[in-house]
RNA sequence: GGGGAAUUAGCUCAGCUGGCUAGAGUGCUUGCUUGACAUGCAAGAAGUCAGUGGUUCGAGUCCACUAUUUCCCACCA
């Protein structure tokens, strides 16, 4: 007896050991190996700004699962771990926290002071971080750990900017932007998240110069006005033909504006009239484009109103607004206002409103890039899981538009664009230039501002990798496997990741992106901090364990779908480990320090361990077959339910008379047998629950090293045996059954009952007394006598059919007749409906004809057997209710 | 305006390419201190697979429409 583990499971005892033996083991290090076949993963590294969430931890646990999955089937495993430094979200949380504990702004510290912060903000987080993710278990390769603001990142991505300038696709314009007025910088598209809002529609009329008349336009922005430059009216609309070619007087600014003709105007809405202000609006700036007008911004960086805006600058847009509606009203001019449900910008970081303004920045041409990304999903190069989202995916890329990657921050990586001091010359270079090619003047001065935090991470595969320099690392395990990513950064990531790869190393970055969803609450609301309903992955980890929390993550979710998380289900997970445990324990419990070879009990085996062995090998092909689909939750439900419905309650439950027993050479079987299986189930259980896997691998005297680099068992087809299975099968049907009856008619379970069996075939009794044993030990049985006459069965007996034959238990006075007659009639009802479907089936011609031939023997099998059991509950039916 | 997803037991969800009597966890009922486990064991009740059509020998699964919920995308001022 080997008694080493304690009663109850407590990953507290063991977890922290146990990732430390893997580390001192250098388990998770990946190397250039050339005789293994290599595989990736890159992990999408979390942002800085803060601690990880019950997102990180179901991406990061996926993540794990295909890793330690590919590491067992011998492939050389790399995870590429990291951070990024997230630049617009990071440097809003470190200017609050400035401003918390020092009282000092941006411009009060300067960049350099402000970067200092950055840093050590990064280095706070960045361990924080770290150190969860080795809570949860991540076997990532920690000693190739990156950040994207590194040097090594931070190079790829000048020579990136580089590259793309020197090819023309990276350009600087004066383009209409999205602009943050709390943040200070510009956004791109995506960054701008729109929200419909209940607003008003001001109805304005802007006088016709040298005329009586007026046109009237609407706007829910009446402050943009002040940077109007024209009015636009559709070609054919008669009510306006007249005024094309007029002037209109722009009230309060008293500006004279052309009245101009353009298609994109839609009579239909508002009043067929639009103001433009090409340096406020994405459509007016397009319109001002083709009719050459001008452009007036009237916003200052904080969107107050600027110079241009007359006596309303220095206003806030709101203020202003304010201020205009009531000035215009006063004028008289004001028509009319209504309610009308508009969509809003906002700044995915700190929701200010985002105003759309001119200016000078950055863009990336996307046409070009977005060509061959849209082919390789097209020609499979790069595979969706679940397919559905490449849909969204090209969906994306066919509308793209250029991108804008300035930001007028400091956190991030600064453009290598440099600006001549003494001609407008600019220099994009890898370092300052020492002269100007233009004018011979020394006098540099690097652009301001930094690049759009999703430029870097968009390299993320190659940089990682040493990108720009040809790497073995980068020969050998680029493109990666597989990106396992949350579907809301499809857009931010997985797109930019493609192209980028495409365009630097001529393959896509990944051959299949394996998507997932959110995890929400128990309400499916979106865990938040402003809610206060987000879930903290390492307490959970402290309280259940980290296997409880991957097994809850894994289980009940599907490929692309988000979950709902219940704190209730990881009591169930938690309940799961233990069983796990005490199953062990028991296996323990009943070895010996002798090493038993499966030579020495072969002939001994009998139709229990033919039968777990049997079934173990086709959960083994399932399971592997669902990992290799990317089927993870399916692959942990079946080894969960091998292990606690076959293992535990079947095969551990009917090893124990032979344990418990005088003959060796038949214990030696089960011992043997029960730690096979208890082998194969670690090992396939071991992606999914390190942890305790490991921990008890540990603990069994004859496993070799460690589960985490056992070899991933193979399914072997000649262990295959669908006769036991059948036979088994009938046996357990049969316990169920008697236990059923003894339960129905309250038999105490201390109270043996003797079994009378009447076969009408030789096979089922073949099988009976194959399975005495666990009639006797698992179904309360003391003796099975066979009958050959039913005559000799004494008439109060309850009666159990089974496949081939009748069970009897003589309970005598127990016997409750009403009782027996009630559950028979039930069976007969069963047994009726399933006579009848299966007629149903055989009695069309369609199905016998053009259906698969096993399925329609299975049919005519089934049949035969009902039909057969129906006759002897009929029967038995009959002799009671003639009593 | 366009696109996607969801709708299966009281609750939370699986059900992969159409083929056993539709499953699990949890909850519920009943009985158990059975020498691994009460974080457990045994037995049980519980479903019109949202609705309507269609394809098929066969539909929870495929197609169309409808309803409800939900997410994403979009420049209608």
């Amino acid at each position: 007896m080997i008694d080493n583990l304690p009663k109850n499971y407590d990953p507290k005892s063991f977890e922290d050991r146990i990732y430390k033996h893997w580390m001192d083991n250098g388990y998770f290090k990946a190397e250039v190996n050339p005789d293994k076949k290599p595989f990736s993963i890159v992990l999408p590294p979390p942002n800085i700004t803060g601690e990880l969430h019950l997102g990180h931890a179901l991406d990061h646990t996926l993540q794990d699962v295909l890793i330690r999955f590919k590491r067992m089937q011998g492939f050389e495993t790399l995870w590429q771990p990291g951070t990024d430094h997230a630049s617009i979200a990071t440097e809003v949380k470190v200017v609050e926290r400035m401003k918390q504990d020092e009282g000092l702004t941006k411009q009060d510290v300067g960049r350099e002071g402000f970067l200092e912060r950055a840093w050590k903000w990064r280095d706070e987080y960045g361990r924080v971080i770290v150190d969860q993710m080795k809570k949860i278990g991540n076997s990532c390769d920690w000693s190739r750990e990156r950040f994207t603001l590194d040097e090594g990142c931070s190079k790829a991505v000048t020579e990136v900017f580089i590259r793309l300038y020197e090819k023309g696709l990276i350009y600087r314009g004066n383009r209409i932007i999205n602009w943050c007025p709390d943040c200070k910088t510009s956004l791109s598209d995506i960054e701008v998240e729109h929200e419909e809002r209940m607003g008003n529609f001001w109805h304005i009329k802007y006088p016709i110069k040298d005329s009586d008349e007026f046109v009237e336009i609407a706007t829910t922005r009446p402050e943009t006005m002040l940077g109007d430059t024209a009015i636009a009216v559709n070609p054919e609309d008669e009510r306006y033909k007249h005024l094309i070619g007029k002037t209109a007087i722009l009230p309060l600014m008293n500006r004279e504006i052309p009245i101009i003709a353009d298609e994109y105007v839609d009579l239909e809405f508002g009043t067929g009239a639009v103001k433009i202000t090409p340096s406020h609006d994405p459509n007016d700036f397009e319109i001002g484009l083709r009719h050459n007008l001008p452009q007036i911004n009237v916003m200052k960086e904080d969107a107050s109103i600027n110079s241009n805006g007359g006596k309303y600058a220095g206003m806030d847009r709101y203020e202003a607004r304010k201020q205009i509606v009531k000035d215009l009203e006063e004028l008289g001019l004001l028509v009319d206002i209504k309610e009308r449900n508009h969509s809003v910008g906002q700044c995915y970081r700190c929701d200010t409103i985002v105003e759309p303004l001119t200016s000078d920045q950055w863009f990336v041409k996307m046409e070009d890039l977005a060509k061959p990304a849209i082919e390789a999903v097209e020609n499979s190069k790069i595979k969706f899981i679940p397919q559905r989202f490449d849909k969204i995916y090209l969906h994306w890329l066919e509308n793209i538009k250029d991108w804008c990657v300035s930001r007028q921050l400091w956190w991030g990586h600064r453009i290598p664009a440099y600006y001549c001091q003494d001609c407008d010359e600019i220099v994009v270079s890898r370092e300052t230039p020492s002269e100007c090619p233009k004018c011979g003047s020394g006098d540099f001065k690097q652009d301001e501002d930094v690049l759009d935090t999703w430029f870097s991470s968009a390299l993320w595969p190659f940089s990682t990798l040493g990108w720009p320099e040809k790497t073995k690392e980068l020969e050998y395990f680029y493109p990666t496997d597989v990106l396992v990513t949350g579907y809301d950064i499809i857009f931010f990531w997985v797109v930019r990741m493609a192209f980028s790869g495409i365009e630097f190393m001529k393959d896509v970055p990944f051959k299949h992106v394996f998507v997932h969803g959110l995890v929400r609450d128990a309400q499916g609301r979106k865990m938040s901090k402003s809610l206060g309903n987000g879930v903290d992955p390492i307490e959970i980890v402290d309280e259940y364990g980290a296997d409880a929390l991957r097994f809850t993550l894994v289980t009940g979710n599907s490929p692309g779908n988000d979950i709902r998380f219940h704190m209730e289900r990881l009591d169930a997970s938690r309940n799961f480990a233990n069983k796990l445990w005490n199953a062990t324990r028991f296996v323990l419990m009943n070895l010996t320090d002798e090493e038993i070879s499966y030579d020495e009990v072969k002939t001994e085996l009998n139709i229990a361990d033919k039968w777990i062995v049997s079934r173990l090998q086709g959960v083994i092909k399932e399971v592997t077959d669902n990992m290799e689909k990317f089927e993870l939750g399916l692959a942990l439900q079946k080894t969960h339910d091998f292990i606690w419905n076959e293992y535990c309650d079947w095969y551990i439950e009917m090893t124990k008379t032979r344990l418990y027993g005088t003959d060796i050479n038949r214990k030696k079987a089960a011992q043997y047998t029960l730690t096979y299986v208890l082998e194969n189930i670690l090992k396939l259980l071991h992606p999914f629950m390190p942890f305790i896997t490991e921990e008890i691998w540990q603990n069994v005297p004859g496993f070799k090293d460690s589960v985490i680099i056992a070899d991933w068992p193979v399914s072997d087809e000649k262990l295959i045996d669908v006769e036991i299975e059948r036979s088994m099968e009938l046996i357990m049907d049969a316990i169920r059954n008697i236990r059923n009856i003894r339960a129905e008619m309250n038999v105490v379970p201390s109270r043996k009952a003797r079994l009378l069996a009447w076969t009408g075939r030789e096979d089922t009794k073949d099988i009976i007394v194959k399975g005495e044993e666990y009639f006797k030990s698992l179904a309360g049985i003391s003796e099975i006598e066979f009958v050959s006459n039913k005559e000799e069965i004494p008439s109060d007996a309850v009666a159990a059919v089974i496949d081939g034959g009748e069970l009897f238990l003589p309970l005598e006075e127990l016997i409750d007749l009403e009782k027996e007659i009630e559950r028979l009639s039930k069976e007969k009802e069963k047994l009726e409906s399933e006579i009848k479907r299966v007629n149903g089936k055989l009695s069309n011609k369609g199905f016998v004809e053009k259906a698969p031939a096993h399925l329609v023997d299975e049919e005519r099998d089934k049949k035969v057997k009902y039909e057969e059991m129906l006759e002897t509950v009929l029967e038995r039916l009959k002799t009671l209710e003639s009593k």
